[in-house]
DNA sequence: TTGAAAGCGTTACCAC
DNA sequence: GTGGTAACGCTTTCAA
């Protein structure tokens, strides 16, 4: 029923090892039979069979980018950012490219060790983990356990804003720093002139949520200020919303908030907006696709980002298997800060 | 080096075919047989092969959604929907799960085609397709051609939010009534007193950019009215943003502006913002994650939007292989709406 | 209920 | 440069 490589060699009258040798590329074949192969093939409309493939090859062209939610514009930006990289040639053909494909762990543990069992039971040439992980003894063993099992299995494994999983020592890694980003941020706003800071983290037992919390809390501390009221929950637009409620329920004097996402801080924005709070437009908004940009301004709000886009392309060539991002590297993290209040200073 | 089946067999003392069985669940085996073949299984560490599997089964576990572009909440939603419905199961082990990824063509239709090779080669399970298609006879003709080989080789095909393919009997198809979404969100901007209408399409040659703005154009001339200035650019926020400039350029007096998609219409919103134009909030963006409203409302911004998550979610229910939405279902868009002024009456 | 064995379609090694 | 031919690891009849 279906064309098999077979066939090809039949109609081009060489043997199936020559058709191999052709769709490959790899062995030197005469550009006669190349080009009577070829024909052949375009004739009979073939296909490869990829699993076929792949099991007399022993690896895939499959290459799985896990994100923690495919709804969040930083991780579209990033899973984007990966496969357009890896994906090289937009030609018609398929030839030999990767399918690079994103795996949506909605950041649940289990679906992540689920994923990572099902791209390693396919052999995928390569795996890229993004954004920050579960923190828990049991898990992070789990995962070092799988990372290591594909690792041997030859697939290559990349940590993109993520920190190295403890224990492993053949992940190329892009941790973002994400302490020393929040640390940042807190400082840009102490440095305005604010002194009642609200802080909406991110959900509790990741990586980035205590990186980040305990980076504005240093930058507190530093300033000789006791903590300023905290809000959990999980990276959403509708926690962010609830959070930043709350916060000025807590206290009405707040004159900054800090979000620990981009998501989050959209949730707040939101909130200040249905508060009657004036904010002029939606800035946050304007963050996300505008990455480059340091510093946002608008008449009312300010808003810093550290680069991130850089990080996402950076992580896109790693995918690819470059390794000139030696392992280790870092960068900061896309955050962001809102200022209430004019410009630069705290009101009241 | 790896395990294989046969090791597994070896160690449980069975047949290689029996692990088969119980790996796979199909077939009856003694309950003892079946605790001896997962026990070696566990002490094992074994993993399937994939490929292998693929290869004798003649089908993988792999689902391939295809979406137009990663980064926009849209896409991710969608995928997202679709994703949580296929991956049933978010248990730890990795049972006979499927295998969902998204594949992000960047709109172009050589990387369309190019995706659904690789996935044709793969011999994955299913693909959906999702978002407006690019309209081109020879774009069409390959497309067609190749949806047919897909599904006479047995992968399901699943066109979500995109038009019947021409000349295809076999995909399940959910489309979207672009047309009438769009006439109706014009109507009901006439309806509120509205007589100059700005209107921000999408790029040329895609199904919904033409829909949509065939909707807006009946509404229009419905109405006795003239074509309003109308600006083309791709569904990008930068797009957005230029084209409402450019559109007030042309007629400071517009009253109303449409986007002929979400991420169109936030680019907008910042424009209007930037130009001093009072909006009270990011209410767009609002919209993303409040699909279940219908109506959102500020102070002097209106933003309708028509159903656009069930459809999501009817969309996830059919990549899951129900069948319980029959071929051809039409919904609305969900593009959006934007009334500058107060609520419902247009300035001067 | 279980085992034996014949493929599945490629790749890659070894001759020619 | 090209052809023959063992693997590759699993599924699935067919028997027992």
């Amino acid at each position: 029923m279906t064309v098999t490589l077979a066939d090809v060699a039949a109609r081009a009258r060489v043997s199936p090892a020559t058709v191999s040798r052709v769709l490959n590329g790899n062995y030197p074949v005469a550009e006669a039979t190349r080009e009577r192969v070829l024909q052949a093939v375009d004739e009979l409309d073939y296909v490869l069979n990829g699993p076929a493939s792949s099991l007399a090859a022993a690896t895939s062209d499959l290459v799985g980018i896990l994100v923690n939610d495919i709804a969040d514009p930083f991780f579209g930006i990033m899973a984007g950012a990966a496969q357009s990289a890896i994906g090289s040639t937009a030609s018609g053909r398929a030839g030999g490219e990767k399918l690079a494909v994103v795996c949506n762990t909605g950041g649940s543990p289990e679906r992540e060790l689920m994923y990572l069992t099902l791209l390693q039971r396919q052999r995928a040439a390569a795996v890229v983990l993004t954004g920050g992980s579960y923190e828990s003894p049991e898990h992070s063993a789990a995962t070092a356990a799988k990372l290591a099992r594909l690792a041997e299995a030859g697939t290559r494994v990349v940590l993109c804003g993520r920190p190295p999983v403890p224990g492993d020592g053949t992940a190329a890694t892009l941790a973002f720093d994400n302490r020393s980003g929040a640390r940042q941020l807190t400082e840009h706003l102490l440095s305005l002139g604010h002194r009642r800071i609200g802080y909406i983290t991110g959900p509790d037992g990741y990586t980035t949520t205590r990186h980040r919390l305990e980076g504005h809390r240093a930058a507190l501390a530093a300033a000789g200020l006791d903590d300023a009221p905290t809000v959990h929950g999980p990276y959403e637009r509708a926690a962010g919303y609830e959070a930043a409620r709350e916060l000025l329920r807590r206290d009405p004097d707040l004159t900054a908030i800090v979000g620990a996402s981009d998501t989050v801080a959209l949730g707040a924005c939101a909130a200040l907006r249905d508060l009657g709070l004036s904010i002029p437009g939606d800035v946050s908004v304007t963050g996300f696709d505008d990455l480059p940009f340091a510093i946002d301004t608008a008449p009312s709000l300010t808003t810093v980002r550290l680069p991130l886009q850089e990080a996402g392309h950076r992580a896109g060539l790693l995918a690819m298997g470059t390794e000139d991002v030696p392992p280790g590297t870092v960068t900061t993290i896309g955050a962001e800060l809102m200022v209430r209040g004019s410009t630069a200073a705290p009101r009241g």
